[in-house]
DNA sequence: GGCCAATGTGAATGGTCGTTCAGGAGGCTT
DNA sequence: AAGCCTCCTGAACGACCATTCACATTGGCC
């Protein structure tokens, strides 16, 4: 896909031009759309911008995206994707105990919203410019990750093991879900390496919080 | 900016053009930009879709307002000062329990959050596009209500009603305010009346949560 | 050597934007 | 009644937008 081979030496001696070369352009349209998104904002960000930033010119970008819309949501799609299998994986591989399932799942989700937390900010704060159609399976991903949750809370309450908040002597679990999510899903908006904590302890401290919330017993004493 | 100077009794009763509208115009004005930035966001609402619906053209803005950008400021500074405001009430009518403080924090925060949800939205979604100096404020402003929360949990700590999650031996306050705010603020992101839960049930529910996350000794038996 | 499909160019299209400003209308004060 | 003050209009300004299109240029293939 490398077309500069032959006229490098006296064509524009872009600095990105070794870049281009290691990767399809599509790749480099990806990356510095998801760049300029984080920093300025969606609607802000123009065609020119961000083929500018490529070396390359405005009208380029269609012969690899169908609008700035697609561009978009394909950036959302694929960090969301990652994210929804992560938690897939981490309630899988915890043995069927709902302690260890929550305590995994919260693990997995902080430690990623803490190491990609640009990616996650991107995701959360842009995903309104999408139009109606594109935005449906992010949001079916949402639900389907809520539901994850809401299945480890269900099937600890009914194995006695969870002993969460009721209203009116009912549980709400949805609710709860909502809010333990919200709670990991905005470490990503105000976390940063140089604070007070690690990876490390941020997953522990939230694994922490999580089981308080949802009156774990001691899983084993 | 103010009204007339001398006149002042039946200001109200006799409004210049009152067959216009029923309230001044920055006050009608400050309605509909607030109505179309929650509805379609700041950037993509133009000062000409603000002013038509208020049955003005674009150019009056500016007799109002020095630019979109205060506009919104001023919009988003109105509702976060009313939060403080009602932040630091609760937590003083409190008594000095930290119990009763997080108890009167939570229920505040949450309830208005679910009452007021859009204008949360508005404020929180559109913060970013403010420029650097108006955004300062409204900065200022969040991080004393985080500030609020990392004192009752101080005090918690040393009167020993609250055990929170410890860290390598070491509580992290600051995190922990950070989460409880984080999962109180997006109640706005999905709590809708028309939900499995009332305000009134919201608020116990996460006042509950939030004296599990700090271990809060039960306030008297 | 000639063709083809993929890919990039840069002008053109048909708008839109926030802000400014000269001018007008009407009521308040003197 | 005259002047002033507040508020509004509507045109103008200079810039910028996403997308399309006719037209290169390229590398791989027969």
């Amino acid at each position: 896909m490398s077309k500069r081979k032959t006229v490098v030496a006296d064509d524009e001696a872009t600095v990105t031009a070794a870049e281009r070369e290691a990767r399809p352009p599509v790749e480099a349209i990806r990356a510095a759309a998801f760049a300029q998104f984080a920093e300025r904002g969606y609607p802000v960000v123009t065609v020119r911008d961000i083929m500018k930033a490529c070396g390359l010119t405005q009208g380029a970008l269609y012969n690899h995206f169908k609008s700035k819309d697609e561009l978009l949501h394909d950036i959302i799609a694929s960090t969301q994707g990652e994210l929804e299998r992560q938690c897939q994986q981490a309630v899988a591989g915890a043995g069927g105990d709902p302690r260890a399932e929550l305590a995994a799942f919260v693990r997995v989700y902080v430690m990623r919203h803490c190491r990609l937390r640009i990616e996650a900010l991107v995701a959360n704060r842009e995903i309104g410019w999408l139009d109606a159609a594109r935005v449906a399976d992010i949001r079916r991903s949402r639900r389907a990750i809520r539901d994850i949750v809401v299945t480890i809370l269900r099937h600890g309450v009914e194995k006695g093991v969870f002993d969460p908040p009721r209203v009116d002597g009912r549980h709400d679990l949805k609710a709860m879900a909502m809010a333990l999510l919200d709670q990991c899903t905005h470490v990503s908006m105000w976390y940063g390496p140089g604070g007070d904590l690690t990876e490390e302890q941020m997953a522990k401290l939230y694994t922490d919080m999580a089981l308080r919330m949802v009156g774990a017993t001691p899983q084993s004493v």
